[in-house]
DNA sequence: GCAAATATTTAGGTATGCCTAAATATTAAT
DNA sequence: ATTAATATTTAGGCATACCTAAATATTTGC
């Protein structure tokens, strides 16, 4: 059985490499800024990964998911976005709270209860934060959405998700009005900044940074 | 936070010295087989679990839960039966396949998900094992049932839990069709090693033995 | 192409939590 | 009360997973 700290890695490994080409290689930098740890603890723990066959390893040139690397991240995935699911459908925790306990539960080992949950959330394809749940055979979609600072002023668009579960930017754009669904479009861009002034759902106007508007996926309307 | 070598170590501690008095001192040798671990370890650790202030723990004599001690382990006891209940009732679990998965998720740390979850399941007050799940303030009654090695015979009874939750034992009463509630009468208690005959509901009859009987907890009909 | 900047690894150390074997306390038996 | 049996602790090791600082590779800028 992998320690939490392999599969935090593992799954971090693959958070990285989203999107990337297949066997994309992860720098110790890029993973030890990612996990908040230091070059030297990810060096030595790559080293213990590849013995272990996670992952492939060259010296220097970073480490890319081995197959079975792979599916164990995906799994960890679909436990997480699956507890995600539980968390805001069953128990009513608001989207920017639903990560953290879920990072914890998605180390709880038992395959019986995976597939149980699953079907108890009536296998939902999607977390509340609009990220794809990798289904019970690893499979998962390639996100088709793109960031809203890639949206043209006047085009209508859909949130559809957020690059990341950090819980301040949640609680920010829930702050402002926005959620999964919310229909808005770009009114105009100021200047210096890049800040984005937003309309939602046709009516209420809101202001939003560039830092912001980078992390959130929308999908224009057709 | 403690860290889960801490916590399973304080569960344990309560476990052993539950129906004993206040303050009851648990050896390192009862601890020890306990967890399967070695007295070294307990040993060890019980300097470590006095130094966070844990545990009283007097050198040769044994630990006992400190008050913050036995907050820790009714917390997690909670939480423990609580998440029992959930993957009974909720995710249809066999009472013989929650106790694993109830230990790691017991230690999931969000005082927020335990309260939520006892709301959606009602607030139960026992689990599927029949034993009671302390109150949100660490309240926990006395088990007032007693073995079945202790009943008469022909006396009704009804099973109302188990003292192990061993998941070979509950497979073995599944098996026999015995489980929480079923109504039981002792038959008659054979010779050299004092197997139980039961009558179960007034009709079948299975045979038990004297292992078994020990561990099942019934309250007589009155 | 070579020096400077940056990235990565190695060296040496720490804390947790486990082990076996040896030493020491306690308890029980005569 | 002294010895024998049992219980407990200490000593010395090991693996994981982290750290800082130093050494070594690689990349970049001129």
């Amino acid at each position: 059985m992998p320690s939490q700290s392999i599969e935090d890695y593992i799954k971090a490994i693959w958070t990285l490499s989203e999107g990337k080409e297949d066997r994309y290689a992860v720098s110790t930098n890029a993973l030890a800024s990612h996990l908040m740890t230091s070059q030297a603890s990810v060096s030595e723990m790559y080293k213990r990964l590849a013995e272990k066959e996670f992952i492939d390893y060259v010296p220097y040139r970073g480490g890319s998911l081995s197959p079975k690397g792979r599916q164990l991240a995906v799994s960890l995935i679909r436990k997480h976005r699956l507890w995600e699911v539980f968390l805001h459908e069953k128990l009513g925790f608001g989207w920017e709270e639903v990560h953290d306990i879920a990072e914890q539960l998605e180390h709880v080992h038992s395959q019986e209860l995976t597939k149980r949950l699953a079907t108890f959330l009536d296998h939902p394809s999607i977390d509340p934060h609009g990220d794809y749940i990798p289904d019970a055979d690893g499979n998962i979609p390639k996100q088709r959405a793109k960031p809203l600072t890639g949206l043209s002023i006047g085009v209508g668009a859909q949130v559809v998700g957020v690059l990341d579960s950090n819980s301040k930017l949640l609680s920010l754009l829930s702050q402002k009005g926005i959620a999964l669904g919310t229909s808005l479009c770009i009114q105009s861009v100021l200047p210096f900044d890049d800040s984005r002034v937003l309309t939602l759902n046709g009516n209420q106007s809101v202001e939003l940074s560039y830092k912001a508007c980078e992390l959130i996926l929308i999908q224009e309307n057709i």
